[in-house]
DNA sequence: GATGAATGAGTATTCATTCAT
DNA sequence: TATGAATGAATACTCATTCAT
């Protein structure tokens, strides 16, 4: 048990010290730039020795996304256990997670939606699939709550929390892609008019003097 | 003159249908895996073809941008010269605008991320870049122009117009990318914290009832 | 007939100047890098009517050696049948011939060794490479005769009059392309051996004091 | 150490089976028609591999360049040091050591032109060319210095070493070429009369019986 | 486990040549 | 005849992935 657990150990080192690495050569390069021989030499290990520790590239990306994903968890949790917090707070408390989140990696949104792409969802396995879906689907849980809870105590205007939590998440991921100059591939699907909309009146809203 | 001026049409036709099959592709693929042989089979042309109408991929690419600039422009500029408008049915106007434009191009958003990375710039010829620099320059400016007017006029917030307007545009290309699912590379800057502090408030401020 | 002929003289003028323009741009470019399309451009034809005229890239480039063998062929036939000069002052004819050619075109050398590549040969219509190989048969045939004069009077050392001419070729040759710096793509048969003894000792006796 | 040193050879080896195949391949079909993928598969390597030994074909090509005048200077600086040979002895050896050269590789003269073209040294690393300068330095000095002494002995006839060796070179050059059939491509300067005239007066005297 | 040499499929781009007008 | 738009075969080079050691 004891070697088998130092072992079990050692391994997640190496992965951190990988995913590190592959961290660094992914913002300095972009995804499709960056090689399996940028990182491997960047975390001073062999192109081989990454494959025992990540079945394929795109999954080592998947790994970063996994990683911020984790974080954000655990500070949508804590928001949300707060009971001290009302609704209002509560969304300072979120924006604040994730203005950390951003601070933890510059790259979350691109990561995010690089991550979302068919073509990488593919390539990734059933395990890191599901692992990735749970954590999102509790993190946008967590948030829909807030929400709900606001719209509930009459704090929030009566919109369907979901759409809410939605803007709030376009507005986040907008403005760190706008304020960066981006490289950005992509795949499109539609029916996006509602949201829209939405997120344009809450903008209207907040700008116009009452 | 008549001989000249239908091959030029016949020309633009070409490059219209090239364009066409290249959006097509592109949006099914994204653009790393996207092959000239792929958009060349899907414009019913030989590869070689493709390169008597564009300089390189990049180019064609960017081709694909400058149309939707163009038409942004228009829009932009009618908005503008309508004096029977105030300033807040401008913006609501200039949303319509740039919902219309999205709905000419879903990739918009995409495709000004992609055209804006360095890499993308190295290979476009300067009249194309400088065409679409002014282009951008001038839309924006359009857009500076009614918040400006707006804050002037006491309607909007006292806001910085170009601040207001960068907002703006982070909250459509939030909405737009967020509300598909997709591939984003990118390269990280910093100091985006003060836009994301004002675009939250500003979106706070719209879902909070007074 | 009348018209015939003219049309037949219409055609010659043609060829000299697709010629003339081949020529420049092979002797700014080289051989690889001259495309079909800058000859064109150069004649202020279309590439299409290159083809109207010669075959292909290969017998283009080849009437360019046509033409300089012609030229020898001329200055050499002139100088076998003037009857007052001896064989010293033959060769001193020949020589000045063959830097006249030099003149006319300072890739003679080149073109005569692009020429009898093989793989330019598979490319060349019989009657072409027939034309040529007459020519080249008669002009060395002249210098040939010239050296077995000289041998035969007692002028030149005896040694088989062909190995003359090809020690005297390959000098000429060799001092061509070795004044100027140059791109060589080649391929080898071998058996040079005797030659390159003779042109040796004809060289060190040329600079030893007697 | 010994296993640092038993790769270094096995990668030399490696080196060593692909200049060979290239060298087979180039002499087969020139330059130009050689491709990389004859090459690998002359060399039964794939063709990925041909690039982790040699950055591009045109270093691939040098260093066939480079492995020959890494011994024509080996044998040069031999002659130089023997004390018991007198001028004349030299220069035979001198010749022999070119004649070994051409043995070990017939394309010789054709390499050394390839390598000079510019296109060529613009896709060299600069070690790469430095070292090719600095052992065509050592080696023409070599033959300068032969020359200059013989003059100076009262050996060989009073001209410039240097325009002496030129006109030996020339004549080794022209010999190769001459005795073979040749593709060749070019770019020409020019000056190149006074080399010819002298190189001509050379020959003319070698084959004038005295 | 770790290595890193070898692989070989994949792709943008060029250019001689053709052919409908 | 002349055109020049279209062709499509050809090729250097890259890089994720594998596997013998």
């Amino acid at each position: 048990m004891g070697i088998q657990e130092r072992k079990e150990r050692e391994r997640e080192r190496r992965r951190q010290q990988i995913i590190v690495a592959t961290k660094k050569v992914f913002s300095e390069k972009g995804f499709n730039k960056a090689t399996m021989d940028d990182i491997a030499g960047e975390a001073e290990l062999s192109p081989g020795t990454l494959y025992l520790y990540f079945k394929n590239k795109e999954e080592l990306y998947a790994s970063l996304s996994l990683r911020i994903l984790q974080y954000l968890h655990m500070r949508v949790e804590h928001v949300e256990n707060d009971t001290n917090l009302g609704p209002e707070q509560k969304l300072d408390a979120l924006m604040a997670a994730m203005y950390d989140v951003y601070d933890f990696d510059p790259l979350v949104v691109i990561n995010m939606f690089h991550l979302q792409s068919s073509e990488t969802l593919k390539n990734l396995s059933p395990e890191l699939i599901d692992e990735i879906k749970e954590l999102s689907r509790k993190s946008i849980g967590g948030f829909v709550r807030v929400f709900k809870e606001g719209i509930n105590r009459g704090v929030f205007v009566d919109r369907h929390p979901v759409a809410l939590s939605d803007s709030f998440w376009a507005l986040f991921s907008g403005v760190v892609l706008w304020t960066n100059s981006k490289r950005v591939i992509n795949e499109d699907k539609d029916f996006l008019k509602q949201t829209l909309e939405l997120a344009f009146r809450i903008f209207k809203q907040g700008i116009i003097r009452s």
